[in-house]
DNA sequence: TACTTATAGTTAACACTGTAAAGTTATTTA
DNA sequence: TAAATAACTTTACAGTGTTAACTATAAGTA
């Protein structure tokens, strides 16, 4: 009587070899660059079969995203559990963010640099409850810490998070954009640095900055 | 003997015209669901009449893009002409820059969040000579006026500047990529100018920190 | 065992896309 | 008037995401 169960795990892994094939081909080659075709070539089914396992193109994407930022989640989960001092944790995960978005270039682009191709599914919230969220909710605990300890200036949390992601998500987004031959950028590492130490020093009170890693002058 | 002279300004109307229709269309509904045909349709063209006047699609749109960033740097070389407090300076231009972007989405959304799909010519270099460059140069010399004045702690202005650049671009592009839907923004107006302060107090001496225009808290 | 039904997958087709090559028409030059 | 040049169109190719109709196979039932 298990063949149900069978049939079940058959399918699921169907639909993890196309996510799989799809994940590799739209990491090395980015989404609008593979077709539908050419994914089911890769698993050796016919195109239309993708079909019956997800909706569309788009929904294919939307999955491997979601994957790709629970596993961002999690690292910055775990930077959370090490009980750094307030200030380094942020800036830790801040580092791990950039770090994510630069090794994971074009899942960083799909999911932050184009309004969701999926066309508007009036349903289901694209936030709540996804990794983005989680995602950010390290951020929001984190700078509630610093605002908590006293590095910050007394700032509204929500506004403050936001403050910073956009900021980190504007370095990230820049470099994965703009290549070394589109825009004479100065050493990368400096950038990123000076970027982040601008940031905290910004959101800190008057006189509460020592703790920088890397003061360049 | 004026024919020659003729046929060339009949040539450059119609350019321009082409020109004009792939703007509107762009700037309306997007680069990628603009297609070639409803182009031509729209000037009256057969579709292949637009590869005797560009190369291809995507020059089309470089050709735009060019156009809409030389608004862009005008209108923060106006604001030079102002010789404010380089403090203020900068600020009114990020401001003005961050405008831009969110009336100019599309705009926006191609010239600094894709990576130029025109396929690597390798001849013209994409940035030396913009116009991308020349609203560059005003944030690098606005840059340098602050650090000159003293607002600014002593740091290279190439770096600085990038610093402020990906910044801005962080907000503007965030802020264009995801709407109300898909993350919960505090308010847009409060997020601006809460960056751009932060922005600002990071990139400042200590103990000049009183120019807020909005000092939250 | 024979027959029906559900499931999984395929083939063919639609309505698009950007673009190259060949063909047509009108205007200018010799 | 004939040849040459320029402007434009028609046709066609090779691709896209996706739908609908069809086929084969396995499962459940009489």
């Amino acid at each position: 009587m298990g063949t149900k169960e069978r049939r079940e795990r058959e399918r699921e892994a169907l639909r993890g070899e196309i996510l799989a094939a799809a994940r590799e081909l739209f990491i090395r080659e980015g989404y609008e660059r593979v077709s539908m075709r050419r994914i089911a070539e890769r698993i050796e089914y016919s195109p239309t079969t993708i079909y019956l396992y997800f909706r569309d193109k788009s929904e294919i994407l939307d999955e491997i995203c979601e994957q790709t930022f629970a596993r961002l989640a999690k690292t910055l989960e775990r930077i959370e559990t090490k009980e750094l001092d307030p200030l380094d944790g942020l800036r830790e995960g801040c580092q791990a963010y950039i770090n994510f978005g630069l090794r994971n270039r074009h899942q960083y682009r799909l999911t932050f640099m184009v309004s969701s191709e999926s066309e508007d599914r009036e349903d289901e919230p694209r936030y709540e409850g996804s990794m983005g969220e989680r995602a950010f909710g390290f951020l929001e605990r984190s700078v509630g810490r610093c605002v908590e300890a006293g590095y910050f200036r007394s700032l509204e949390v929500a506004v403050a998070s936001q403050v910073v992601w956009v900021s980190i998500h504007g370095l990230t987004s820049l470099l994965i954009t703009l290549g070394e031959n589109d825009f004479p950028w100065v050493e990368k590492k400096r950038l990123i640095s000076e970027t982040l130490e601008t940031l905290l020093r910004g959101l800190m009170r008057e006189g509460r900055k020592r703790n920088g890693i890397a003061g360049v002058a």
